[in-house]
DNA sequence: TATATTCCCATGAAATCCCATAAAGGGGAA
DNA sequence: TTCCCCTTTATGGGATTTCATGGGAATATA
């Protein structure tokens, strides 16, 4: 489970540690890095183990070759995904093409999003976030009512 | 089940004392620590063994992948939830983030809700459960009325 | 050869473990 | 019920480990 956040610092190589709960989760599931992509919807990177990205990869799959959506995601995230692998102090290093879409500069915030994470350039998440929390306030009861089916 | 209250001290270090009463029940259950997230409607720091927030991710990740919900929910819960295990002696560190929202210092007071609980800062759990106890009065008399009519 | 990437180790700070002590609670016997 | 003993629990603090971070050396890349 990936939940919580935490703050690191990108040093000047271009390198920032997974927060060792993250990794923890990670070898749990037998993996010893991971994959990651721009997210769709805001500025984040999304995060997720493997296998995951695999499931996307057939829900793709199975999309008619001549429609326009299989085109627009295996686009927009497998040809932007990467692969990245922990170094031995469970570090990552982030490419050009990611900073760039996150806006990251110095500090790298991990967002936990249960069965993914996340990585934000700290402000913009503050932003999305409070955001977020008057939204859930709105369609918290559409929650609960689909957790009780 | 949590019942009862409990008050116990925080340490310098941000220790506290889960009751024990609290932990027995918890490891019946097979968990070396719990679940928590500042409440939405108060300023308690709710707590829950970890299968009940396994329920809700799972809950979240039946929501499309694409869809605004999921990214509104899964920030606004599970980023603000964090994870803590007992130490050897049956205590838990609270973070910054928790002691904020809470507003503890010096004195948590731990109030069972049957399959959760909460942690409270003492003084302010006394005037919000003032405050239930008057609502509950007014309603009382109100409902008294009716049932006369 | 120059440049980037990966591996390895050092350091300080923070989290965790471990033990000592004091207080509280429970059970049995008078 | 009351007293005493034993066990459990709460709390404090020192010792140890883990973690994030920086930088140098080694390897790969171009």
């Amino acid at each position: 489970m990936f939940i919580s956040t935490y703050e690191n610092k990108l040093d000047k190589k271009g390198r920032v540690s997974v927060p060792a709960a993250y990794r923890s989760h990670l070898s749990a599931l037998g993996y010893n890095g991971v994959v990651c992509y721009p997210s769709f919807t805001n500025s984040s990177i999304e995060f997720c183990p493997q296998d995951r990205l695999e499931k996307i990869i057939e829900t793709i799959d199975t999309l008619n070759p001549f429609e326009e959506n299989r085109d627009i995601f295996s686009t927009s995230i497998l040809a932007n995904s990467s692969q990245l692998n922990f170094d031995g102090d469970g570090r990552i290093t982030l490419n050009e093409k990611l900073l760039e879409h996150s806006k990251i500069t110095e500090k790298v915030l991990f967002v936990g999003q249960g069965k993914t994470f996340q990585m934000w350039e700290p402000a913009l998440f503050k932003k999305f976030s409070d955001d977020a929390r008057k939204k859930a306030n709105l369609k918290r009861s559409e929650l609960k009512w689909k957790q009780s089916n």
